[in-house]
DNA sequence: TGCACCGATGTTTTT
DNA sequence: CATCGGTGCA
């Protein structure tokens, strides 16, 4: 065995070590927060490989890209790059998009495919509504789409919709009858042009793995050893898959938390964790249950919360580490305020503790919270990074330009052409469309075959507008005559060129306009890069195929360009599972946000919301903030609030609340730290929250208005502080001024305060007063 | 056919 | 508060 690698399994312990090292048969672990999960999987690759075990009979299904890439590259350090590359590692979705690419002719489909996003399917459900003259208001195209999507993840195909007659009751009493044709509809739709959505990804790969037995047999002889992370939040299509190629070897390994189970909207069942002893008999347990990650504060209290849940499995996360601080709550006015307090306090942090801006996180329910925090880091000139939220990808700009690389890549796509038919505009409208759209059907051919033989087809229409279809028929054919013998990079420049895009936004000359143009050129930035980086392996060409089958299952964590660089991260909590930091900020702890208002009509609901709060304190290494607000803007409405039972649910012990000041909010002049004294904890917040004066709606309005206005620190800049003058600060008491260095936003004073020794402050944000 | 404007409408979470 | 779809006019 390398001797690398036999000194890293020293590192590990016995309860890591064992599944470690585990080589043939199932395995599950059961693996805690912060107990090493990944390591596990990690080294027991790497171990399989020193066994002789070929990499390319490996394959290694993870919850994102970026784990899959992160992994192999740690892999890489134990066994050697090269070696590692040889691994199969991704999603789901993009290893399985890959097997129906070289299989797809089996299923009808062309091995160019196109990957249908949620807003692709959204659009084609609508027309389909429209065409077949549904009220859209009964037939909401996103009710719509869930179900279909919910059909899928249990496999259940059209005909099993028909041949089942309590799903068509289900639907004819939810006064939805048409849901089964819409549903064929939908799906003969995407098959005539040659697109799959996301659940297709994997329903098709059941059909291929069902249907072809010698397929079924080919790809479990070549993967011979599965392991499958985040087990928890596999669907049941996904369990299928694995159960089905897993069923000749027995190899497979799975690990996962049931706690950490947050996917059940999109189809994850926590029963494929729960029942896995009951699929392989043979299976062997391991538990992973030290934490290695967080102090013993946030342990004890993310265990406090998850016993609040019924259905789980039973194990003690427990840790060594030291006690830690305990966990702050903090009570704010309005989320303008709750960004403020955030800002305030990473930016204390970071001056009392020389904490990096990568140290810290701000996690929350809802993508839209992020505005209120965003807006107070730019403010305080924190550097941030937004994980998703709109993708790079699902900006208007760069989805157009990806529609006529589509396209031409896969003509029959039609939500592509529909997108781009008139943009930039070329008198093709939409009275042309339907009728392309009612000719396609009547003579069964795509929607771009239609347009291209308008003529002889005799679709009715004038002279003129023929014209401007063979105009743009023309311009798509010779965009996939130059295809074949340029690059993904070289096709993309000379499409967006031709169209004219850049040219139309420029002319616009707004700052959007700038903005969208910067956007294209890092699009054809990403385009190179890829090129660039095919070049160097073997098994891919660098096509343009390929490069759209990257983009549409990237996510936005994935496309991070310099990982280096040091910033406060944002994100939602589903994001943030797998990852880690020394300080969390939970922001918006409030009933109907967290837990969602769509979440609290059934216990399992609750339970999931329960556990995506565990899955977000258990994201602290050292520290963990909580914030509420007593109203918050909303559909650009404000709109009171009410402290989340979660926060009543963590053990009292572990949590401290800190005592509002009202000062802060009335007198922005006065220095006062958002740190006040600490509040005597005797009574739950709930009750705690009557005897602090709430503000009347008068007094909210006028605390609304000092809200808006600029923060308090703005202000304070403008305080002319000189060496050996004597201030008071709300935290380290008075103290004489040093020093002061530095010029205009960024002067700072190292001031030598009693008690507390000497700090170097930024005056911008030091609340000081002057004595 | 294209564009500017208006009102309705909706927000969980994501591959 | 955004975005979307619909409407009405050039």
């Amino acid at each position: 065995m390398n001797t690398d690698l036999t000194s890293n399994l020293n590192a590990l312990n016995d309860a890591q070590k064992a599944p470690t090292l585990h080589k043939d048969g199932p395995l599950i672990v059961i693996a805690g927060a912060g107990s090493g999960k990944t390591r596990v999987l990690t080294f027991r690759i790497a171990y399989l490989m020193s066994q002789g075990v070929d990499p390319f009979s490996i394959l290694a299904l993870t919850f994102t890209n970026k784990a899959a890439r992160e992994m192999k590259e740690r892999i890489g350090e134990l066994v050697g790059a090269s070696e590692a590359k040889n691994l199969w590692m991704g999603t789901f979705h993009s290893v399985f998009a890959r097997i129906l690419r070289a299989e797809a002719d089996k299923l009808g489909f062309p091995s160019n495919f196109t990957i249908y996003d949620t807003q692709d399917s959204d659009r084609l459900i609508a027309s389909i509504i429209k065409e077949m003259g549904l009220d859209k208001d009964i037939y909401k195209y996103k009710q719509v789409r869930g179900r279909i999507s919910a059909f899928k993840n249990s496999l259940i195909t059209v005909k099993a919709y028909y041949n089942d007659p309590d799903l068509q009751e289900a639907d004819a009493m939810s006064r939805r009858p048409e849901m089964g044709a819409i549903y064929k509809e939908y799906v003969d739709r995407c098959f005539k042009a040659g697109a799959m959505d996301f659940d297709d990804l994997l329903l098709r790969t059941n059909e291929l793995l069902n249907r072809f037995p010698d397929v079924l047999a080919k790809y479990q002889e070549r993967f011979r050893y599965l392991l499958v992370d985040e087990y928890q939040d596999t669907n049941h299509s996904q369990y299928l898959i694995v159960r089905a190629l897993a069923d000749r070897y027995q190899n497979i390994c799975v690990v996962g938390d049931d706690a950490q189970s947050i996917y059940a909207f999109r189809g994850a069942n926590i029963n494929n964790i729960l029942n896995f002893q009951k699929d392989y008999p043979d299976v062997s347990l391991y538990r992973l249950e030290q934490n290695y990650r967080s102090t013993k504060t946030i342990v004890n209290a993310a265990n406090s919360i998850i016993s609040h849940n019924k259905n789980k499995i039973d194990k003690v996360v427990w840790t060594s580490n030291d006690q830690g601080a305990p966990i702050q709550i903090n009570r704010l006015i309005t989320d303008a305020e709750e960004g403020r307090y955030v800002a305030s306090s990473i930016f204390e942090f970071k001056m009392q503790e020389q904490r990096k801006n990568a140290d810290f996180a701000i996690l929350y329910r809802t993508n839209a919270q992020s505005r209120a925090m965003e807006d107070a880091l730019r403010k305080r000139d924190i550097p941030y990074r937004i994980y998703g939220g709109l993708s790079f990808y699902q900006r208007k700009e760069i989805k157009d330009v990806l529609a006529y690389l589509r396209l031409l890549v896969n003509p029959k796509d039609e939500e592509s052409l529909k997108r781009i038919i008139n943009y930039p505009p070329r008198g093709i409208g939409q009275t042309t469309v339907d009728k392309l759209v009612v000719a396609s059907k009547k003579h069964n051919l795509s929607l771009f075959e239609t347009l291209d033989r308008a003529k002889e087809l005799e679709v009715p229409m004038n002279a003129g507008t023929l014209t401007k279809l063979t105009d743009f028929a023309t311009m798509i054919k010779r965009f996939q005559i130059e295809n074949e013998s340029l690059n993904a990079f070289e096709i993309t420049d000379l499409v967006t060129k031709k169209i004219g895009l850049v040219q139309e936004l420029k002319k616009e000359a707004t700052p959007e306009g700038i903005a969208r143009i910067e956007n294209i050129e890092e699009l054809l930035n990403g385009i190179r890069d890829f090129t660039e980086g095919q070049k160097e392996l073997a098994d891919t060409t660098g096509s343009l195929t390929e490069f759209l089958e990257d983009v549409s299952l990237a996510t936005d964590a994935d496309r991070d360009n310099d990982p280096n660089s040091d910033r406060v991260s944002l994100m939602t909590i589903h994001l943030a599972k797998g990852l880690e930091f020394p300080y969390v900020y939970i922001v918006g702890m409030e009933e109907d946000l967290f837990p969602s208002a769509m979440s609290m009509n059934t216990r399992s609901e609750l339970e999931e919301e329960r556990r995506l709060f565990y899955v977000a304190l258990t994201r602290a290494e050292q520290r963990a903030f909580l914030s509420y607000t007593l109203s918050r803007y909303r559909w650009g409405k404000l709109i009171d609030a009410e402290p989340s039972r979660f926060i009543e649910e963590i053990d009292p012990k572990y949590v401290h609340h800190i005592k509002p000041k009202e000062e802060y909010h009335y007198k922005p002049l006065v220095n006062t730290s958002i740190f006040g004294e600490p509040a005597k904890i005797e009574r739950t917040p709930r009750e705690k929250e009557k005897t602090i004066s709430s503000p009347t709606p008068s007094q909210l309005k006028k605390l609304r208005r000092i809200d808006s206005h600029e923060s308090s620190s703005e202000i304070e800049s403008s305080i002319e502080l000189k060496e050996g003058m004597e201030v008071e600060h709300a935290r380290f008491g008075s103290g004489v001024v040093e020093r002061i260095e530095g010029d205009r936003n960024n002067k700072k004073a190292v001031i030598a305060f009693q008690g507390f020794g000497k700090k170097n402050l930024l005056l911008r944000f030091a609340k000081l007063k002057i004595k």
